[in-house]
DNA sequence: TGTAAAAATGTAAACGTTTTCAGTATAGTC
DNA sequence: GACTATACTGAAAACGTTTACATTTTTACA
């Protein structure tokens, strides 16, 4: 019952009568080979079925030619990097990659462990999530000299290429958006506060707060862990405040959720009693009632850039590095009430 | 640039003045190495950090040791998976196995792709959710003597290792809820219809039917495909039929989300004007509004079990094929209504 | 037709392991 | 001290590729 042995070149050289240096050739045709051997040869391969052995080629080959990329993901219970992955997955498909998908969830232990695990499979390069702590790590990888593209954030003081969005002008898009609706009393959920990504968006709120002359109050910027529970208890926190928030700016999918949860639970209604706006559009943001005003950011279209940034470091590792920052996007949709001061109607008919 | 060469295991050996065969033993451990010697070879290879290869001992080892497993995943975008796969994850980490994930994206051409390569990369297992039209592939895999577990359905006339749900009750209960909170006609978006699964849902949306009496009428039982979109669309037509149903019945995660978008965008009041159930339970159905009463099956657990199916099977492989059925729970929330017939209150205040 | 150059093909090493088999050191026994 | 059994260790093959180098075949041209 062991695995079937699979047909190997040294089958298809027999059966063809040539050397097995020569059906490589062939497939590989980086070589020319004399037409009616190759056609030989071709007929063979179809009749065998014959696959090349993926784990052969990379053992042979140290270059950077495994065709096989390392991907480290803090949360894959996220959508947005769910959608990463399929930008990844996508082009990796078409140029006959293969991507080895590292989900650490959070922790500090197992993304070592994938780390080590993804380099004695012999990736050549790696797309990373950096999470808190591993900074480190991620730095070695690239030291080791490794491919290595950053996505979400970059790492302080590094020198990488980094793929992400301008969260500091998405978060003030959506702030100014609700001040613009009449609030003056915006609670803001902030992920983990390590997090580069969430300092730029609280950094986002702050710039909004400040063009249009409202004093900031740090009781209602509030932070744990960038997951769904937080955004549940930090809502509870925040609503349960004796000066509650009128509105809610969360810093993340997750913290959304969990916010959403605590705000039905309470039997308050949306926008009329909190207004909210969430960092992260989702795929079912409209299935949500009412739907979701959202800051969107295409983690597809940043899993796409990563993997051809890291494509074109391979082909090129001199190449200088790059930081790729893309647009947000804010969706407006009905979860921010009327808005006050003209121009920026929301609202429609539930 | 190239990568840094690792560690091997003759640089170990030499270091250490010793064969790498030496070394070889003190990892795997298999042989007895004298003590002395083998204090010598560990403390180099922890100087040197040294870590074996897996490609070297995959491509070595042909057995059924190369701990390596491939995961077949339909659509990476539904929550249901993603459960599945960090039970999965989980596990593997654990024994320090690496998973390797093709999610296909419900596409033939990428699914057998993903197969190819998966072999390979010489994974000595594959953990599958079939795909309709790809039985076949799955069922040679088997054939020629790979481990195979297959997840939340099986495949018809194979006998292979299954872990799935008891589809048929969950549907039934979910129905059957309904039929208590007074409905008698509700709609049923159901899936794919090759996909066994959503025949043994309809097969427990017909039973519940039965067992209250209630006659059946097949006009409000569609489906097409197991997507968002389906669940957008086929919830409209329903909805817009001459005697439109009253509860809705939706045959998982994507297409209650689908319904709840078109549901919302006509600004029907759940549970009043429209009830639903939707097979899939989801982290945040908390979040929604009003909080979404769901089938539970519990993909971690699935992914679980199907994992130490398969370290079972790879330890022996004569072990006659089981069928794992799990029950499901019916999560009562707000999204049914109140009930008519006494005995099973659901209703809170909002 | 003979020869040199070009084209096509073959040989063998290498990648880093595991494992069989053979060999050597150690201990035990008389 | 010699002999055997046992414990340990090393040499080498094998896994399926790619590729540098060597060799053979073909072509071109006199």
């Amino acid at each position: 019952m062991a695995v079937q042995k699979s047909v190997s070149l040294k089958e298809v050289a027999d059966k063809a009568g040539v050397s097995i240096a020569t059906v490589s050739r062939v497939i590989n045709s980086k070589t020319v080979v004399k037409g009616e051997t190759e056609l030989r040869v071709q007929k063979v391969i179809r009749q065998l079925g014959y696959r090349p052995n993926r784990v052969a080629q990379r053992l042979r080959t140290t270059k950077g030619a495994s065709k096989l990329i390392g991907l480290l993901i803090p949360d894959i219970r996220n959508p947005f990097y769910v959608d990463i992955i399929r930008g990844i997955e996508q082009y990796a498909y078409a140029r006959n990659f293969a991507v080895i998908i590292g989900n650490f969830s959070q922790d500090e232990e197992r993304q070592k462990f994938y780390i080590e695990t993804l380099k004695s499979e012999s990736v050549d390069a790696f797309i990373v999530a950096p999470f808190p702590g591993m900074n480190e790590y991620v730095k070695e990888l690239s030291e080791e000299g490794y491919a290595v593209v950053c996505i979400d954030r970059g790492l302080p003081g590094v020198d990488l290429d980094v793929v992400k969005v301008d969260n500091f002008q998405g978060a003030f898009d959506a702030v100014e958006h609700l001040i613009r609706a009449g609030h003056t009393r915006i609670g803001h959920i902030t992920g983990n506060r390590q997090i580069p990504t969430t300092m730029e968006r609280v950094a986002g709120y702050e710039a909004a707060y400040a063009r249009y002359g409202l004093a900031i109050d740090r009781d209602i910027i509030v932070g744990r862990d960038s997951d769904y529970q937080s955004g549940v208890d930090l809502a509870a926190h925040l609503l349960g405040l004796p000066g509650p928030p009128t509105a809610l700016f969360t810093s993340n999918n997750l913290l959304t959720l969990g916010a959403l949860e605590t705000i039905h639970s309470r039997g308050l209604k949306i926008p009329e009693q909190v207004a909210i706006v969430g960092f992260d559009d989702m795929d079912w943001a409209m299935s949500l009632n009412p739907p979701l005003t959202a800051v969107r950011q295409s983690g597809f279209e940043i899993g796409r850039i990563a993997i051809e940034l890291l494509h074109q470091r391979i082909a090129d590792p001199a190449r200088p590095f790059v930081s790729i920052v893309l647009k947000t996007e804010l969706i407006v949709r009905n979860s921010c009430g009327y808005m006050l001061r003209g121009g920026y109607e929301v609202h429609k008919d539930s």
